[in-house]
DNA sequence: CGCTCAATTGAGCAACTTCAAAATTAGTGG
DNA sequence: CCACTAATTTTGAAGTTGCTCAATTGAGCG
């Protein structure tokens, strides 16, 4: 294979997205010849909680959620990773089983990096440490924000700030549509609602002129109504 | 001052609890001689969303919660720290203002650690930033914890989990009711509800013989009945 | 002893869940 | 490309749960 090829670790674009360009070449280089490329098809989970993993993954393409069954039995979705995101992170530096699962939602190319490659540049490079450190103390502050949103706001005002979400996220088709598309019980995961609830309240938005649905698809119409209801009327 | 008194962090022993532990002597004789001992009394302010904090609180004495306010305007309390517990460490980490806010819940013994002595720290020494590291990677899994619950659970269910959380975490006092004595509205604050569902509920739950009340303070009488609801009947 | 704030109770309304059934849509094999 | 099955989405309706406002009681404190 030639060197310049996108498989090594050290010509990808992706690592620029994380805490992994801390790393010098020749620590990419070790990731590199250890590291594996695997491919997981849409609704197929990379990993399920309480399982240990023994790397990280690396997200290339795709899209995944990242999810935790709770004592009901019901899926609450906690996050969404993407391109450059790495996921498992968490759990093999707290030397534990993960405590989320992850599924992709649509087809995905990942890169699986075995634990000894991170926990080793943790014990040498502070660069590094420190980047995921402050990573881990931004992912703190967005999971006390989520917290407080699902203890005091409504439903109304959780979805209205989801679709702002994937907006913003996830951008748009060609038509103006999201261009992450969800199924409806998955957007209720993430919201932490019922389906019937969800598909409901995106009905209630669509008569109020604040979007439009084609399918599965939702093009927002008016997002500063959303950011209205969002904020609480 | 003698060399061995409390008042210097190489001899204080709430140390041991938190991340300052991996500190060495030089370092910790460093922070001892620019921190500063407080004492907040019970409902005052340590800080305040949105401040900029320029150090970390370690707490001696006393118990504070954490808060934030939603959109709403209804507060909601993430967290109860108490003793060897650092509070402010994120924001002075991620350098941005605080997202939360922080009161005494009763009379408060702090250090206040002025923040160039945590930075220059995480930069110079490995040991005390993996330190933090892990801890943060632990936060950020109880976090997920909270959120699914939050989404998931019931009143009901929420408050029999508080109500276990306070006492395994702060005991009892002499009589057997809790040891941390809240107010209804702080209890609802971290249930996530309004304050008088909170006080039907505690009532219920009083009818149900799984606990007593006197005054403000509560004792648990049945911690099985009480899981078996947090777990959901 | 009176004042003030916290706790409690009542009642009505709004939000959310659940179960069940109907309507679509997506996926699969011919 | 069509037909058929499986899966999702949508709608209805009833029943809970949770919220809010207003009024009452109670406890702590100067």
């Amino acid at each position: 294979m030639a060197a310049h090829e996108e498989s090594r670790c050290e010509n990808c674009i992706i690592r620029q997205l994380n805490s992994l360009k801390a790393l010098k070449k020749e620590e990419l280089k070790a990731i590199s010849d250890s590291k594996e490329t695997r491919t997981i098809k849409k609704g197929e989970p990379l990993f399920k909680e309480g399982e240990k993993l023994n790397g990280v993954f690396c997200v290339r393409n795709g899209v995944s959620k990242l999810s935790k069954i709770s004592d009901n039995g019901k899926d609450q979705i906690v996050k969404i990773a993407s391109k450059g995101e790495v996921m498992g992170q968490r759990s093999v530096i707290a030397e534990e089983a993960t405590n989320l699962s992850a599924v992709a939602l649509n087809d995905m190319e990942v890169c699986f990096i075995p634990k000894t490659n991170i926990t080793a540049r943790i014990e040498d490079n502070p660069a590094f440490t420190q980047a995921i450190l402050k990573y881990m103390a931004q992912e703190l502050k967005l999971a006390d924000d989520v917290i407080v949103n699902m203890a005091q706001k409504t439903v109304n005002q959780r979805l209205a700030e989801v679709l702002l979400y994937l907006d913003k996220t996830f951008g748009q088709d060609d038509e103006g549509y999201l261009a992450l598309i969800l199924s409806r019980s998955d957007i209720a995961d993430v919201v932490g609602t019922a389906t019937e609830l969800c598909i409901r309240t995106l009905a209630k938005f669509k008569k109020e002129q604040l979007l439009e649905t084609k399918g599965k698809r939702i093009k927002l119409l008016d997002k500063k109504g959303l950011t209205q209801i969002k904020e609480g009327f």
